[in-house]
DNA sequence: GCTAACCCGTACATGTCTGTTCGACTTTCG
DNA sequence: CGAAAGTCGAACAGACATGTACGGGTTAGC
């Protein structure tokens, strides 16, 4: 949720009567200035002060507050930061597109790229935020993986034999696990993608 | 840690001049009781209040301070009567004895009876206390996995071509995922450990 | 049954975080 | 240039957590 609902509005655009006034230059940067430093700060520390933040974004305390009136408002915007950002990103791998194989593979690729910033985000948005609205988002990326498994099990690519959940878990978990030992310097930052797929195919794969 | 050094003294033993007193019947009550009170909350609240887990013990914040002087030294206490209470059902499992793959299955099923409450805790400990302390904890569980791994590539059942410390890692990622299913109703509890090795097994066989 | 150990509630000192207010200064934009 | 929009630091109020101190009540243990 973006701070107030105007915004690209063109400059010749006279503003009806009740509306919002329009948002300047320096405010616009100051935001997303916001935003960014807050993703950084929450993504290594979850617990960060509002202070923290605002002096990480280079602003001042009470300009945080001036545009977004509670931490919980922040949270939000951040988290549809990261989603806005993501969502292009995994499209690309056209997870419906060719053989289920080759697509988890491409599907895996992007989502280990996305992943790398916002490992920790939605664990924490989580336990401040509501679980109802982050379950939506988190669901919303699962989705890809979901109906790509769906098919590739119509497909025979994968197996069937266990429930369809699970193995949606077994992905986003070892992804997750992946991201957690290169941060700790136990898995070679750029064997990660390739090493996920080598241990993934032979577990969605049927038995036998 | 435990908060005192002095503990089953056999009631006759008269106390060496400058040791510390004996404690009562009714103090190591309390202290077993804020202990398990403390693990269950910091399992789903890594964030509790000293006050709320003395509440959740059925204890005054003061005794609780009285037996633990400070928040980390309760944390100490709670991980290692955590560890205590783990280590004898996971040697149970034999990791040594038998096939490789045999062996694996038992220390799985261990592994899940053991995992279900303090799945956690380790991760919350990790932030709060020293990375230092809790490194070793955590290692001296995930050795038993390790070594076990290790002698199974040696005899050719497990697979040769991935870094042994990734494995180890999606040994303990899908258990602590499996965990986290059964809790989100996804993954029916019977039928938790089943489904782990069934999906664990093909990941970790040598490929082809 | 007596004593020491223990428990409890209350209160206090301290620190941190949140959110808000105020007045003054700076930047944008028409 | 000039007014509106934005920013800033300082300071305040409220909430809450951590530890500590005190005094009166319970309970265990000899």
């Amino acid at each position: 949720m973006k701070p107030t609902e105007t915004r690209h509005r063109p400059a010749g655009a006279g503003r009806s009567p009740g509306a919002a006034p329009r948002r300047r230059a320096d405010a616009e940067r100051s935001i997303t200035a916001i935003v960014e430093a807050a993703q950084d700060c929450l993504a290594e520390q979850p617990q960060v002060s509002m202070a923290a933040i605002a002096r990480a974004a280079g602003v001042g305390r009470v300009t945080l507050y001036a545009h977004f009136p509670s931490r919980e408002v922040l949270f939000e915007a951040v988290i549809d930061h990261a989603i806005a950002k993501a969502e292009p990103v995994l499209d690309a791998a056209a997870p419906g597109d060719g053989p289920a194989a080759d697509a988890l593979c491409r599907l895996l690729r992007s989502s280990w790229q996305v992943l790398d910033r916002h490992r920790r985000l939605f664990e924490v948005a989580q336990h401040e935020l509501g679980a109802v609205r982050m379950r939506e988002r988190h669901d919303q990326a699962m989705a890809r993986v979901e109906q790509l498994l769906h098919r590739g099990r119509a497909e025979g690519a994968f197996r069937d034999d266990l429930p369809l959940a699970w193995m949606v878990t077994t992905v986003y978990s070892l992804l997750h696990a992946a991201a957690a030992d290169v941060n700790a310097g136990r898995l070679p930052q750029d064997s990660a993608a390739e090493t996920l797929i080598a241990t993934l195919l032979p577990a969605l794969r049927p038995p036998r």
